[in-house]
Order: C-alpha cells, then sequence, then structure tokens
DNA sequence: TGTTATGTACACCGCTCTGTGTGCTTACGG
DNA sequence: CCGTAAGCACACAGAGCGGTGTACATAACA
C-alpha cells in the first residue's frame, strides 16, 4: 500500500500488483485447486514477476490466508444486506447463490491444506462461523424458536450441497433449498408474521 | 492375486502384500491425505518394498481407486442390514457412526484429485449414489411420501455433516440427526406403522 | 540341483514445486 | 542529471514426488 496508487498516472507497472496476484490466485485456486496452482503460473496469469510476487507474501501459505480472507464481503454481504426481502426470503436466497461461487472454497482449502493450524483454516472456521451467525441473526428476525439452531442448520445445508455437488458433479442446492423450506416453517411459530409482514414482530 | 495363498503354510513374505499395502492406505490417507501421502513413506508403513508395491499396482492412481473401493461393504451394511432396528431408526443410525469415521474420504479424495474423470471420482460417485439409493429403500420401508427425495435429502445431510466437521473441527453430526428427525417425520405420513406406531397425531 | 516366482534393498531418473540470487529495466523525484 | 525504488527476466538451489533399474535373497517345485 504506502504511496502506491499516488501519482497523477500511477506508476503503471506497480500500480495493483497485489491485487493481480490476488485476484490471479482467486480465479486459479478455484479452478485448479491450491496444490496443483504453481506459484509459477500463478505468477505468470498474474502478469508479476515471481521476485515481486515473493516481495507482497512471504510465502504462499500468507498469499493462501489472504485469499481466503476475501470472500467475507462479496458473498454475505450480497445475500444478507437484500433489504427487498423479507428475513424468510433471505434465508432461502441463500441457495440460490452458487452459480456465483460453484463450490465452496473453504471446504476445498480445509481438505487441501490439511492443517487445521493453517492460517488459511482459521479464516475458514472463522468465516463458517460468521455465516452461522448471520443467518441466526436472520432467523430471530423471521421470529424463529432457536435462532442459533436453525442457523447452524441452514449452514450445514450449504456445506452439504456444496460438498455433494462437488462430489456428485451435480447441483445438489435445490435439494438443500427444499430441505431448508421445511426446516423454516417448522422452526418458526406461524404467529410471527415472518413472510410479508414483519413490522411489529420486532419485541 | 492368483496362487498366493495356496501352500499349506503360504509364502511367509508374499501373503497380503496388497492387504498391507492397502491397510496401510487406509491409515495414511486418511491421516495425512492422498497428495501428502508419499509413496515412499506408504510403502515403509506397508513393510513392503516399493518395488513390489508396483508390482500389485500400476501406479499410485490405480492405488486410490482400490483405497476407495474398500468401503463399500463395512460401513454401509453395518447401519443399513440391521434388523434389530425399525427402518424409520435405521435412518437416523447413519448419524450415528461417524465415529468411525471421522470424515468422510470421499469428499476429500474428490477434492484432493481435483479429476472428475479419475476413477476414483468415478468411484466416489458410485458410492454416494449407492448411499442414496439404500436410504431411498430404507425410506419406502418406512413408509416415506418421496422414498428419492428423502433419501437424497438425508445423504445430503450425511456430507454436510462431513465436512462441516473438517472445516469446524468439531462434530457436526449432531445437528445433521435433528434436521433428519424434522425431515422424517414430514415425510412420513404417520399413517404407516414405521415405528414404534407414532400415533396418528397427523392433522 | 536348478528354475522360476516373488520380494527386498537401494540407488537413481525426471519432474514439479517453493523459494532465492543476480543483474537489468523502467519510471519517478530531486 | 543521477539516485532510488519497484519490477522484470532468468536461472538455480533444494526438496519431495512418482516411478524404475539392478542386484540379491528366499521359497516352492521340478
Amino acid at each position: 500500500m504506502t504511496e502506491l496508487e499516488k501519482g497523477p498516472q500511477g506508476r503503471r507497472r506497480g500500480r495493483g500488483a497485489r491485487e493481480r496476484i490476488l485476484s490471479a490466485s482467486q480465479q486459479l485456486f478455484r479452478e485448479q485447486g491450491i496444490n496443483r496452482t504453481g506459484m509459477d503460473l500463478l505468477c505468470a496469469a498474474a502478469q508479476v514477476s515471481k521476485r515481486t510476487a515473493y516481495q507482497h507474501f512471504t510465502g504462499k501459505d500468507e498469499l493462501v490466508a489472504e485469499y481466503l480472507r476475501r470472500f467475507d464481503p462479496s458473498v454475505l454481504s450480497s445475500v444478507f444486506d437484500r433489504t427487498d426481502l423479507t428475513p424468510r426470503e433471505r434465508l432461502l436466497a441463500v441457495f440460490d447463490i452458487p452459480p456465483t461461487t460453484p463450490l465452496c472454497p473453504y471446504i476445498a482449502a480445509a481438505v487441501e491444506l490439511h492443517d487445521p493450524e493453517h492460517p488459511a483454516s482459521q479464516y475458514a472456521r472463522d468465516y463458517k462461523k460468521a455465516v452461522a451467525a448471520r443467518l441466526a441473526d436472520t432467523a430471530r428476525e423471521a421470529g424463529a424458536a432457536d435462532p442459533e439452531q436453525l442457523g447452524e442448520q441452514l449452514a450445514l445445508l450449504i456445506d452439504g450441497a456444496a460438498a455433494r455437488t462437488r462430489v456428485l458433479n451435480a447441483d445438489a442446492f435445490p435439494t438443500a433449498a427444499a430441505i431448508a423450506t421445511v426446516l423454516i416453517d417448522n422452526a418458526i411459530p406461524a404467529t410471527a408474521g415472518d413472510d410479508r409482514r414483519r413490522e411489529e414482530a420486532s419485541s
């Protein structure tokens, strides 16, 4: 960062080296996996010399960790911050985003790195917990009897759909959405104006 | 195989080389992952020379495929063939076996190999379909309205619990079992005498 | 006894991977 | 103008991997 993008025209070469590396990581790590993506290929894709890459990141581990840290805002917010949907609809909308994210990179990373102590694995755990927490919040908003439990359950459905989609090569999210519908209907007492009309459900 | 175990005492050295290799694979591939387990280490653990290993298997790929093919009978039958349980109880008993299998090796293999055309990936798909099919059969036995759907749903729960257990380092199968209970109760019309007579509490 | 199958011990090849060392180029700033 | 900082191109080290080649040992069978 420091004083990189300050010039009137910016340094042509330098401006965004980190971004290009991380952008290439996003693509390649997903398409090919982490272990199968060598630094040579990655640097070539990022149009960055290998030497430069290792001046921005101490090693591949750090790069992988950073790569995993970049998902939170985009995917999470895109669903949970939609004010045009009722809380209940938001809970179900989660199962419609897989087209954007064909498979969960956190599961892949946890399997590929295979080290629970790896910083990237830590980020993966944090992310999963954050997702479950936001689901729980939304569930509470929707008037669920036990929001934490529902959040955890829906999170499990997401992971199950992701894993199954991966192994079977077939979209499993519709099945997960069907389960989610049942769970939500069962968890919300029906007294709560969950769907349309959730105004006075504040308490 | 051919004429290995035919002698009155058998060849001391040869008898069970394949088994030792596969046994070591089961342990090491699970503990360390497939890619991280080199053939040198694996052969040392199996107390088999590397040369011998490559006379039994054309390559690591074939070994991995065989390794995955060895799970079907043990795990599957141990649950589905239990006649002491009602169909409904069998469907739920599935979520109690993870202590035996800490994580699903098929998901791990699919991620690690990263090639849907790999023979091992094919076995993984076959296995997953077989599990879903047996779940569907049991669901039909239990009187489910749509057994195929329930089977697919329960299979998704298993995979979700496995993946989540892996990423979070915490047992997620209880959550999956809770969901399964809801799904089963919702899918079985209650007219079917599946469990210990779940009275006619319908409507 | 000798042959043949099976397995061992160990060195070795070729490849890929992460990570560095070195020298050259580019562009900005004084 | 020259200095400095960032980057590039390229080669290379070091390690691990899958897989092989070679020479030797053992046991059954003729």
